[in-house]
DNA sequence: GTGGTCTAGACCACG
DNA sequence: GTGGTCTAGACCACA
C-alpha cells in the first residue's frame, strides 16, 4: 500500500507534497499502471488534512494525466510513459545512497544538514553546467 | 560572493527559499561570522523578485538571530553556534555525494528522478526508525 | 472589458462555464496576449458565485497555459498559440450565422429549439463522417 | 431507431445529456407520440455508462410528462404538445444551417471553434435585447 | 488589495 | 460509499 507523508514545516503546500509524492512514486516504479491510490478520505484521515485538500491533489494529478478518478470506484494510476532506468542500476544507486546516508548520520549530521549538503551538491553541479 | 537561487516551480514561497539558503550556507560554513549578505536591491534584481520579499526574508533571519542588519551598512552574519563536524569528514562526505551524483547522472537520471531517489531514501530511514 | 455569463440551468458546473468562455474568447480573438481578465472578486460579484469558484476556473486556465496569475496584479492572457482564421472569413461566417439566427427567430423558434437544431446538425455531420 | 450520444468532455452530467437529447428529439419531431425509446440495457451498452444512470434519465423524462414507462414493454413517447413550425420552414432552416456548417468547416474551423462562434452569436443577440 | 491555499461542511452524480 | 463541485470564511505571500 502507498503511504503519504506530510512535512508541515517545509513551506510546501500540503496538496503539492501529495502531488510530488505520487509523481515520484510513479517515476520510481512504486506505483504502476492500474494501481489504486488510497481513498481520499483515508488519506485525509491518516495525514490529518482536509479531504478537499487531498481531492485537490488528486485532481491535479488527473489533469497531468498521471491518474484517473472513477467516481464510486477510486483513483487509478494510468499507463506510465516509459520505464526510465533498469532495476539493477536503480537498486545499485539506492544502495549507494543508503551507505552514504549512513556515513553522514554516523558523523553526527542531522536531517537538516544532510539536506543542505545534498542541495548544495546538486546546485553546484548546475552552476558548473552553466559556466 | 553569496548567490541566491529561486526555484519557482517547487511551491516553496520565495522568501522561505532565501531564508533556507542562508541557513544552509551558515550551517555548511559557506557564510561565516562577519560576512555581509548581498544587498536587498541586488538580490531583488538578480533573482527577479520584489525587494519587499527579500526584505521579509532578511527580517526573518534577523529574528532567528542568524544575522544582524546594520542600517546604511548592510546585513551581516552573526557568530555561528558551532561547527559540529570536522572539515575533513565534511569534505569526505561532500566528495562521496558528488561521485554518487555522477553515477546517477551517468545512468540517465534527471534532477527530478535524483530528488525522488534521495527523498525516498531519507524517508525510508525514517520509517525504519519509527518501526 | 470582458463579461462572463453563467447559465445555471445547463448542468455545466459554473467554474467550467467560465473556463470555456475564456477559451472561446481567446480562440475568437476577443482576448489577446497581455489582456487582463476581470478580478476574481469582480467576477464573483457580477455573476453571483463564490470567489473560490472563480479562482478555481482561473487556476485551471493557468494549468492549461492560457493565462498567468500574478499575485498583487491580476490574471493575464498568455501568448496565443496562433490565429487560426483570417478576420475576413471570420466576419463573413459571423454574418452568415446572424442572418440564419434572424430567420430562425422570425419563424418562431425559441433559444431551446435553436440549440436543438444546431446540435442536431453538428451531430448529423459527425455520424456521416463515421459512416 | 433513436441513438444517444455522450460527450464526456463537456462537463454536463451524462444523465442530463440523455434527457436533453430526448427533449430535443421530441421538439424537432424525431420522436413522435407512441415511439419507443431504446431499452435501458441497450443504451447503457452502446454509450458505455451505468444502467442506473440511464434509468435516472428515463425517470426524469417521465416526471416531466414527456414519456411513459410501461413495465415489461418499454418506454414510450407521450402526445407532444404541438409542432410549432411548419415542416417546410423547418427543413429550410436545417438546410441553411448545413450549408453554413459546410462553409465553416471548409474555412478550417474545428468543432470547438464552431461552437464558440455559435454561442457568441446567440449571446450577442441576447445582449442586444437587454440593451 | 491581488491571487493562492486551507478548512469545514453540504450536496450531487455515479457505481 | 466513491469522487466532484460549491459555499463560507480564514490566513498567507506578493506588489
Amino acid at each position: 500500500m502507498f503511504v503519504f507523508r506530510i512535512d508541515s514545516g517545509s513551506g510546501v503546500p500540503p496538496y503539492l507534497q501529495l502531488v510530488q509524492q505520487v509523481r515520484q512514486a510513479v517515476l520510481l516504479g512504486f506505483l504502476k499502471h492500474g494501481d489504486r491510490l488510497p481513498l481520499i478520505r483515508e488519506v485525509a484521515e491518516t495525514v490529518a488534512i482536509n479531504p478537499n485538500t487531498v481531492a485537490k491533489a488528486y485532481r491535479q494529478l488527473e489533469q497531468e494525466g498521471l491518474v484517473t478518478g472513477r467516481p464510486g470506484t477510486g483513483t487509478f494510476v494510468n499507463e506510465t510513459p516509459a520505464a526510465t532506468i533498469s532495476p539493477a542500476t536503480y537498486t545499485s544507486l539506492q544502495r549507494g545512497l543508503e551507505t552514504w546516508l549512513g556515513r553522514a548520520r554516523a558523523a553526527g549530521l542531522d536531517e537538516q544538514a544532510i539536506n543542505a549538503l545534498f542541495t548544495a551538491a546538486v546546485n553546484q553541479a548546475k552552476n558548473e553546467n552553466i559556466a
